[in-house]
DNA sequence: CACCCCATGTAATATGTTACATGATTCT
DNA sequence: AGAATCATGTAACATATTACATGGGGTG
């Protein structure tokens, strides 16, 4: 996945490893993390798989390494980006490659997230059953905050089904998203 | 993280491998994923180490392994959750630690879910922050989604902060969070 | 001139998955 | 009788973190 998420950010410009690392932190950061000793030996990595062009250019008295998607790069990314979304992985995963789809033409892009929309649905009313049956039964204190973490999952499948709708018809998101903070 | 988890879930009743996963599957399985190739050896590590028990027993013709916390083992798990939720953690991590909530004293629970509040508000404000810039610019259709995540996890600050002063008031779960099907 | 950010990386360690291997028991 | 589930585990591979090591450049 770190292969494609690296690809993914050098597609239309050349960077350094540490430009990437900062370009992750404040975008894809918030459910992907990125650690220089699995970075910069990566991008080696995929410069010699020829899926990354390097070259290296001196600035004063230092060294840079500058990364960028060759055609065989970019082919491999779109390949992995079209699959269907890996349902097994995690939620932060599956966020991660959505976090791409802008790459994606609009038809493969339709079909993913309606496959997910559905996937979501299906957890959605699992959690639902699960809850349902829960709430019947009595619960001592030291179960609470187990239980707990499941009505958590139900909140969250319900977020996510509502973010997924919004986004497959590419409403505004300032205007469906954004709250003052005061509501909570 | 795995060592916890396993003593956790045999810290009152012994259970075999196969049980744990089962109970994992069904339990805290939503945030975090455990795979027999990792388990057995850890719990026999675990056992070797004195933090858990392990009887055999023959069922039939079949060997049963079956592991329970030692003392040591519950003063491992219980100082381990005592500590302050790793703030750096993915929130996976970070929910599978609050579903031991119920095994430790109120004075400590109480602490530490006002930290976690505390920092998730401040998560929060950053979120808001971010968005509110980000409204203002133009957006093309290739970055909508990328900006989209970022959405995502606002959104998901909302949620989690709206749990966490849930279940620090101990409010019924069925009550605050049930919703029907319909209403997405 | 001290401190922080820029910039590259390696080595040791850790964590975890997947496929394979084996066999008993229960359900249909 | 065959399939699914119970039950244990190993070996190969894959993924990732942390600490260490080195040094340039800019700011207070």
């Amino acid at each position: 996945m770190l292969d494609y998420i690296l690809i993914g950010l050098v597609l239309d410009k050349k960077q350094t490893g540490y430009d990437i690392k900062k370009e992750v932190e404040n975008s894809i950061g918030n459910f992907y993390k990125i650690s220089y000793g699995r970075m910069y030996p990566t991008l080696k990595a995929l410069a010699d798989k020829g899926l990354l062009t390097m070259t290296e250019q001196m600035e004063g008295k230092r060294l840079k390494r500058y990364y960028m998607a060759t055609e065989k790069g970019r082919e491999v990314f779109i390949n992995w980006l079209s699959a269907p979304i890996d349902l097994k992985a995690s939620g932060e995963a599956q966020l991660a490659q959505i976090f791409f789809y802008g790459e994606l033409p609009k038809e493969v892009r339709d079909i993913r997230l309606q496959e997910f929309e559905i996937y979501i649905q299906q957890a959605l009313m699992q959690f639902e059953g699960i809850a349902k049956a829960l709430a019947a039964e009595e619960m001592d204190e030291k179960s609470y905050y187990g239980i707990s973490t499941l009505y958590y999952g139900l909140q969250n499948a319900h977020n996510i089904l509502r973010w997924i709708r919004f986004i497959k018809e590419q409403k505004p998101l300032s205007e469906g998203f954004i709250r003052p903070y005061n509501e909570d």
